[in-house]
DNA sequence: CTGTTCCTGCTTTAT
DNA sequence: GTATAAAGCAGGAACAGA
């Protein structure tokens, strides 16, 4: 996943060879037989193989051969060979590394239960949610509004920075001196070390300044020769993966380092930072904060100096520094966290969070999301929101009337959603697991080939459909008949199952989160009158 | 037996 | 098998009234 999201840049969400392939190569695996792969003949059945081998070649050669070199740099910061490399996950890629820095300084490996014996395991902090191990990142209360010129401030990588400047190691954190324990973290009740630099705090230090001061700037400088500046990009991309996933290892028990007391302080310490960040823009500059999540503080019109001065600030009080990211032209928020959208002043349209963005809402809805997001797009001062709202107003009744017409195609009414567990784990009848029974039962689907991480892609029915559970040790419910509201794409009869009323009550509640930031209504782009149109 | 309310499991996203 | 915070839908249990 993380040489899918540095080598691709995130742009498919796809992992299968076929889509992938498809998406980047332009062309896909051969069509699939009748048969399944074991009733195959030999020679079919190894033309099939060449062509997915060629094809996987193919995707390590796409780019340059960014992949390929993605990998070769992580293996040797790693200090893995390939082999390893592709079947151990990032805690196991930060582990290796960390195993010979141990070596390297002739330090002794600690044992798993040697860091939580002495450390302890549980978390200080109460206020837990069920399921977790430890409290995380702060969400702030947002303003809800229409809000002119925004700027957002935030702490660069906060979480490595704080790892980095704290001290944070699994043999710092509660360390054996009477001295040190004054060296309080906020709020959690651990101490850190004062008199020796703790080993993860030193190798992540390193490779976050190598990448920020010499990589990272190497990059995109023009003057430099441009195979050169590729290297560089790729080396970036590769630390940025590891500095990433180091903060996060030390809450995961597959970690052999597993320390949540650093955890819980690189938390600690970052609700802390955003706190102070928080009080000092409202209280000190007396400006408007208006929203903020984990690192980051929306200011409502601040001048440049205000900026320089909270840069400063950061650098003096948190010894973080704090960067400018986006600037709105406006920005409009609900009163959901993690939900908003908003206009740059490049007139990009930034959308976070609302259900017009997610996967798991039907096609037709997300592309007049964007549609209308395009619409918002030409809105330049207030007044122009009048104009924008007319023309809202039309594009939505348009798409009820081709959804109420039944005008509409599988694609368009789609929803694709992927499976968290193993089919056995299922204890409730959800939709993905209505769909993939239905799969299973008309055998379009062979017995276990799908499992954790597979999607499947089905659409809503508003009358429930019967399915026949078939008698496999796959499935955790007994063989009866039970009701779907859901039918997967590949059996549905387009005439007879296609159905307007389940997409028309997912459009009211996606784009009832946006109308109601407009001071709009779904009933009334529904044609129904409220009581306010008399007044 | 039927309709409503509330709780929780599941999925997806933000950071 | 990096982490937690948070939104929202849908299943299903609990409850109310017939």
């Amino acid at each position: 996943a993380a040489i899918r999201i540095y080598a691709f840049g995130g742009r498919y969400d796809k992992t299968s060879l076929e889509e992938l392939s498809t998406a980047l190569l332009g062309e896909g695996k051969l069509t699939p037989s009748e048969k399944w792969i074991n009733e195959m003949d030999l020679q079919s059945l190894v033309k099939y193989n060449v062509r997915d081998s060629k094809l996987t070649l193919k995707l390590t050669q796409f780019d340059d051969n960014i992949v390929l070199n993605l990998m070769f740099v992580l293996m040797r910061i790693c200090k893995m060979p390939l082999f390893d490399f592709t079947r151990i996950a990032v805690s196991g890629w930060l582990q290796m590394w960390l195993v010979y820095e141990h070596r390297k300084r002739n330090f002794l490996i600690p044992r798993k239960e040697d860091i939580s014996e002495s450390k302890g395991d549980t978390a200080t902090s109460n206020a837990i949610i069920a399921g977790k191990k430890y409290q995380g990142a702060i969400v702030l209360d947002p303003k809800p509004g229409i809000w002119w010129d925004v700027q957002v401030l935030d702490f660069a990588s906060l979480y490595p920075s704080i790892i980095k400047t704290r001290n944070l190691s699994y043999e710092t954190i509660r360390c054996h001196h009477v001295e040190c324990r004054s060296n309080k973290v906020p709020e959690v009740g651990h101490w850190t070390c004062t008199k020796r630099n703790g080993i993860f705090a030193i190798i992540l230090g390193f490779i976050r300044d190598t990448r920020v001061k010499w990589f990272k700037p190497r990059s995109g400088d023009p003057s430099i020769d441009p195979v050169e500046r590729r290297n560089s990009d790729v080396i970036q991309s590769s630390l940025k993966v590891l500095i990433n996933a180091g903060y996060g290892v030390f809450g995961s028990v597959a970690f052999d380092f597993y320390c949540l007391p650093v955890a819980e302080s690189t938390t600690a310490y970052a609700r802390d930072a955003i706190k102070s960040l928080q009080s000092y823009v409202e209280d000190q500059l007396g400006l408007n904060v208006l929203y903020g999540d984990t690192d980051s503080v929306f200011i409502l019109q601040p001048t440049p100096a205000n900026i320089s001065q909270l840069i400063e600030w950061g650098d003096e009080n948190i010894g973080v520094e704090l960067g400018t990211d986006y600037e709105f032209r406006y920005v409009v928020f609900s009163d959901r966290k993690k939900n908003y959208f908003g206009i740059t002043n490049h007139g990009n349209v930034i959308v976070k969070g609302l259900m017009g963005k997610k996967s798991n809402t039907p096609q037709i809805i997300r592309e007049h999301f964007s549609n209308v997001l395009d619409i918002l797009k030409q809105v330049h001062k207030p007044q122009d929101f009048e104009n924008a709202k007319n023309k809202i107003k039309k594009l939505l009744q348009q798409m009820i009337v081709r959804l109420e017409n039944n005008d509409f195609t599988i694609e368009d009414a789609s929803i694709r959603m992927s499976l968290s567990r193993n089919l056995r784990e299922y204890g409730t009848w959800t939709q993905t697991v209505q769909a993939v029974t239905q799969l299973l039962e008309s055998k379009i689907i062979a017995p276990n080939s799908i499992g954790i991480g597979d999607t499947v892609e089905f659409i809503k029915v508003s009358s429930p459909i019967r399915v026949k559970i078939p008698q496999t040790r796959e499935l955790s419910f007994p063989p009866e008949t039970r009701s779907a509201s859901v039918i997967p794409v590949q059996l549905v009869d387009s005439e007879r199952d296609l159905d307007g009323k389940p997409i028309i009550d997912a459009a009211e509640s996606t784009f009832s989160q946006l109308l109601i930031t407009l001071d709009m209504s779904w009933d009334n782009i529904m044609g129904v009158q409220s009581l306010d149109d008399f007044f």
